[in-house]
RNA sequence: GGCGCUGUACCCAAGUGGUUAAGGGGAAGGUCUGCAAAACCUUUAUUCGUCGGUUCGACUCCGACCGGCGCCUCCA
């Protein structure tokens, strides 16, 4: 039984679909004004380790991350650089789409963009409007909050205390300061679009009510966000989608902790931030996918380099055994002898802990476990067949590879292996058997340290030797 | 001030009202090896921020206190 710490009861609860073998879930998606940081990466990595799992389960997903590609700080950026909005949103959506490919997330089933939804925005602030929720003050719309009686009901704030302690801008012709903006008058200089209200362009939070909704319909399984989100954005989110459909909006909220970086939230404001592709630049998706999913997605995380090489070192345990067996296994392992494993233990366990709201940690040690179990049984029996070693890489597949994403058997060996240099290894490595074999251990251990100065670190197993390139720097 | 999260070994980090408190890194020992490295194996918290309370029994529930963080303004 799948169970989900819900931020809307506070409460872990069993998972029901509305509609039954089917999950519709909405993330909220990037801003395309810069490259995203790893702190982001983390919401989109957590937001693919449950969509996984959830496939994992059998659930049809269907998955839909906004693009923001219209807001102040696009616009902000395209006036800086002289260019167009569009032109800034698309540079960075691409760049977002490079990214996340990069960091092996499967593709939502659907991106949809702001600019794209300006019609359906339109009609629902239309709705809210007739339904008497939102007005207009010189062609800027805002939402009334007062009406909405609810309100505050995710993020556990009551009204009254948000207007005492509100530092929201006092110079705007809203009635409350609570109220937020569902669509902006277009100022000189700023894209904008016609509507009843005049030129201009929606407000942040209306673009998520009005692509959710349709494209997952009006009201939905999951939608999960960073802990910044909660409020204002995804109480606004609520305020909009329900008092225009009278509908419940959402049925789980899931929340992301932050990444830290020396216990401060990493964020472009405070600077302290690295972005994804610079890190994907020292550290390997999986290792990435390895340091986020052993922690649980909703506490803080901080991140530092002892953390990240951590990961990697632990994260070669697996993949060695990935490899070991899916080299046995092309070479042609032999139908030996029958070992008795009990898999299914680990996919229970597997499963149990994924069950328990997306515990990634505890999946993460069991795989673990399970590595040491097979290298254990590895150890004990040589002769150890075929099946053991199929039905073992089936399990890193459908967990380790098909869940968390921190193994991937089709990039194994990612070696270019007919290379000349490759060639030219093999044979300074073809002399140093020779070498060895003459007891010539002074020139054997030359060539091996003159190797590992170029990067190339020698492994000498029983009857071959082999090298790992280890990245300069 | 309000709301929320959090404090578990040298570091990171799961977890449970009572049986051996996961897993990863690090460290130590071992197997292998000409020596290394790698790999693999083994060991590594009588104890879970502090002090009280509930309980036959709490690290786990409750309360207070101390410490860290986030949101309340754009932010994953």
């Amino acid at each position: 039984m799948l169970t989900i710490h819900n931020t809307l009861t506070r409460k872990k609860e069993e998972f029901k679909p509305i509609h039954p073998g089917e999950v519709r879930m909405y993330v909220c998606g990037p801003t395309v004004y810069d490259y995203f940081h790893i702190g982001n990466a983390r919401s989109f990595i957590v937001s693919d380790f449950i969509r996984r799992y959830l496939e994992y389960k059998g659930y049809k997903v269907t998955f839909a991350m906004n693009l923001t590609d219209i807001d102040d700080k696009i616009i902000r950026k395209a006036n800086a650089g002289n260019i167009e909005a569009k032109e800034v949103a698309e540079t960075f959506s691409a760049a977002f789409f490079e990214d996340i490919a990069k960091l092996k997330i499967k593709k939502a089933t659907i991106y949809p963009k702001a600019t794209e939804h300006i019609q359906d925005i339109i009609n629902l602030i239309k709705k809210l409007e007739e339904n008497g929720y939102a007005y207009n003050i010189d062609g800027n719309v805002f939402y009334n909050v007062k009406k909405f009686t609810t309100y505050g009901k995710l993020s556990g704030k009551n009204t009254e205390e948000l207007e005492s302690g509100s530092r929201v801008e006092i110079n705007e012709a809203k009635r409350n300061p609570l109220d937020f903006s569902l669509w902006k008058k277009a100022k000189e200089g700023e894209p904008y679009w016609e509507s009843p209200w005049g030129a201009g362009r929606p407000g942040w939070h209306i673009e998520c009510s009005a692509m959710s909704c349709k494209h997952l319909g009006e009201t939905f399984d999951i939608h999960a966000g960073g802990n910044d989100l909660i409020f204002p954005h995804h109480e606004n989110e609520i305020a909009q989608s329900e008092a225009a459909t009278g509908k419940k909006f959402v049925n789980y909220w899931l929340h992301f902790g932050f990444l830290n970086i020396e216990n401060e939230k990493m964020s472009k404001s405070l600077g302290n931030f690295f972005t994804a592709r610079d890190v994907l630049k020292r550290y390997s998706a999986e290792v990435i996918r390895l340091f986020f999913s052993q922690t649980n997605y909703a506490g803080p995380l901080n991140f530092s380099d002892d953390l990240l090489s951590g990961a990697q070192k632990g994260l070669e345990k697996i993949t060695n055994l990935a490899e070991k067996l899916d080299d046995e296994l092309k070479a042609g392992r032999p139908s030996g002898i029958e070992i008795d494993f009990d898999f299914a233990k680990f996919y229970a366990d597997f499963e149990a802990a994924m069950d328990d709201d997306f515990n990634t940690s505890q999946a993460s040690a069991v795989i673990f476990d399970f590595v040491r179990a097979v290298n254990k049984v590895l150890a004990e029996n040589s002769e150890a067949g075929k099946r053991f070693f199929e039905k073992a890489k089936e399990y890193l597949a459908k967990t380790a590879e098909g869940v968390l994403g921190i193994v991937d058997f089709s990039s194994l060996h990612g070696d270019d292996s007919k290379s000349l240099e490759n060639d030219l290894i093999e044979l300074l490595l073809n002399l140093r058997i020779e070498a060895k074999k003459e007891k010539n251990f002074a020139l054997s251990d030359k060539i091996r340290n003159e190797l590992t100065a170029l990067g190339i670190v020698l492994q000498d197993g029983k009857d071959k030797t082999t090298y790992k390139k280890v990245k300069a720097e």
